[in-house]
DNA sequence: GCCAGGTTTGAACGCTTGGTCAAGAGAATG
DNA sequence: CATTCTCTTGACCAAGCGTTCAAACCTGGC
């Protein structure tokens, strides 16, 4: 039985991510990956040199998709608003296409950014960091965006409701991620709250 | 030396949340926990039954804080845009004091939610998204809120981008908690967006 | 000085883990 | 049929885990 040859590397792959996703990366035994796809675990040493080399392709893999799709698909020359919602589109759209790499990205990688062997990982969640504040600060150069709330922590708070969705958000799900891709912007840059009038702090006070 | 006697329980209480928060529960060992307070790993099986329950004792413990301060402060004869303000706030300020136990809350609860042993825990899991969702739907009902978005959506990424502040301040931070509360409810009611016209959306289509 | 009882020790137990490896299976090639 | 090569097996470590427990330690009251 031959039809997969090279193919069993990529089946242990996602095996692992589905696995690290779904109980953690810690707590997800080597046999397990193994059993998962129907073989013993020392034949995933002859793919992988370790389960920590699992992890760390997987991360990697997802940044490197992430900044090539930010590459594609928002760059600088668009208008903020537009660009904004180009980042947050690809965002999404790579945590539905790669939900478990996109999981284990964010349960691993503070717990991992320091040691010398995720160098590249973190070199790119930088790089995906800085796409995402340039694009936030172009918008407040263009005055489209407001300036009496810093860049960071509007950053974060986006960026944290984009990675959690996948949480919550479960395969058979009517709700598309084109909806959602809408509503995350509405909210975002426009409020919840229904527009009346002005209702709170004045526009960007000079400062 | 005995300035504190029945202190010890609690001491291994707070070291151990200390070290779950900073590298995961799966990868604390009761040695260390036992390390950080000074004792060996046996006596921590004086005052604890389990690992396990010193993670339940802490998460049911800031679970049950929160309600109280829910109930306190987020009365549902506040109107919902204030209620909604309560909630954040209390949110932050009980994440700002209990930054370690909300972090094993977040990491854990997910995995172990239909264990039995954390049938309590997920109760007043429950109770708290409740009162999230009661607030956003009388905000709705009342015409203050935008009825084109989903609830639930909305208070997803509203609770997510709250959660997860803790992994972004740090201690010494000058941010202090009030401007947090204030530019998170600028950004999720009122948006990032420069308000000069209506934008996107008519709020509230009638459906 | 002595006892009683809560507290701590320090070693041990049983078990699981990530990782290793010599041996062999299986197919493809000649 | 023999050779070669890739892939898999299954037993095997050493290390580390949560947990247990008898024995020793303290400390306050008598």
């Amino acid at each position: 039985m031959t039809p997969k040859d090279t193919d069993r590397r990529s089946e242990i792959l996602d095996a692992a991510a589905e696995l690290f996703a779904h109980k953690g990366v810690a707590s997800t035994t080597v046999r397990e990956i193994g059993e998962s796809v129907g073989i013993y675990a020392g034949a995933i040493y002859h793919y992988f040199p370790s389960k920590d080399a699992i992890v760390r392709e997987l991360i990697t893999g997802y940044l490197e998709t992430l900044n090539a799709e930010y590459a594609a698909k928002a760059p600088r020359r668009l208008a903020p608003r537009a660009r904004l919602r180009a980042v947050v589109e690809v965002s999404l759209r790579t945590a539905d296409e790669k939900p478990h790499a996109t999981q284990v990205y964010q349960d691993q990688l503070r717990n991992v950014r320091d040691l010398p062997e995720y160098r590249r990982a973190k070199a790119l969640a930088d790089e995906v960091q800085r796409i995402w504040l340039e694009t936030i600060e172009d918008g407040k150069a263009a005055g489209v965006f407001r300036a009496d709330i810093s860049s960071k922590v509007f950053h974060r708070f986006l960026r944290d409701a984009i990675w959690l969705s996948i949480k919550w958000r479960h395969s058979g799900d009517p709700y598309t991620t084109e909806e959602l891709v809408q509503d995350c912007i509405a909210i975002f840059l426009d409020g919840f709250a229904v527009r009346r009038a002005r209702r709170t702090r004045p526009p960007a006070p000079p400062r």
